[in-house]
DNA sequence: TCAACTGTTCAAAAATCACGAACAATCGTA
DNA sequence: TACGATTGTTCGTGATTTTTGAACAGTTGA
């Protein structure tokens, strides 16, 4: 029923992934997926919308980011972290690398964006 | 009578930078800059209306990426590259290299994002 | 079967983007 | 100084994208 599209590593495009990256909600369920593998982010669940969601994690698919699957009545979304790393080496490594220290900073502080 | 806004090192943020880069032309007028170090991109300024240039060239020095300098009528871009290295060690290089490498594939065969 | 749960789709409002036209500043030259 | 050419900005409008609530659809477990 469900149709999810991933793209196939070739047609993964670095400003796609830039762009997808380039959000801070989008980022964050990024560095989320990163370190626990997990379906979901709950932490953002709770703040934003589902349908915002929905959009979010669809932009990060369609732009080769992540992968979803279906299981059962939910979605289960994993980084796809290999493909990436192939084609575009040491580019998630320095993101996520980049993300996990901003993210300390934060911790002591808030910050926005822009 | 310019007021050129550039954000301090510690204010520049990675979904910013991310959004900047996330951007085809974008991405082309930053790839430019680190191999020319020059003004402008003068492949991408026949392309593009002016004040379309104006507006990508803001965004990126806006989210720290670049620097715009007033020399005589024109303005002088240049990449930070070394602010942004110290920031998110690895981040530029690795992007800079991905699109060096997307770039001579696209040399052989045509392609567009998303 | 049905209620709870998870996520999607749709539509409308808000925000952002692209770009042409008019404008502003500077340079070189007379 | 005056003027034309050059370079880039600002502004307004239409197009596109993003956000979000409401209604909907599929799955699970009782």
């Amino acid at each position: 029923m469900k149709n999810l599209i991933h793209p196939a590593p070739r047609d993964i495009s670095l400003p796609g992934v830039l762009y997808a990256m380039g959000d801070a909600t989008r980022l964050q369920m990024v560095l989320c997926l990163s370190q626990t593998d997990s379906a979901c982010c709950g932490s953002l669940t709770q703040d934003l919308p589902k349908s915002t969601l929905t959009r979010h994690f669809r932009v990060l698919r369609e732009n080769g980011v992540i992968a979803q699957e279906v299981r059962g009545r939910q979605l289960v979304n994993t980084l796809r972290y290999d493909v990436l790393n192939a084609r575009f080496p040491g580019l998630l490594d320095a993101i996520l690398n980049a993300a996990k220290k901003a993210e300390k900073n934060a911790s002591k502080k808030q910050k926005s964006r822009k």
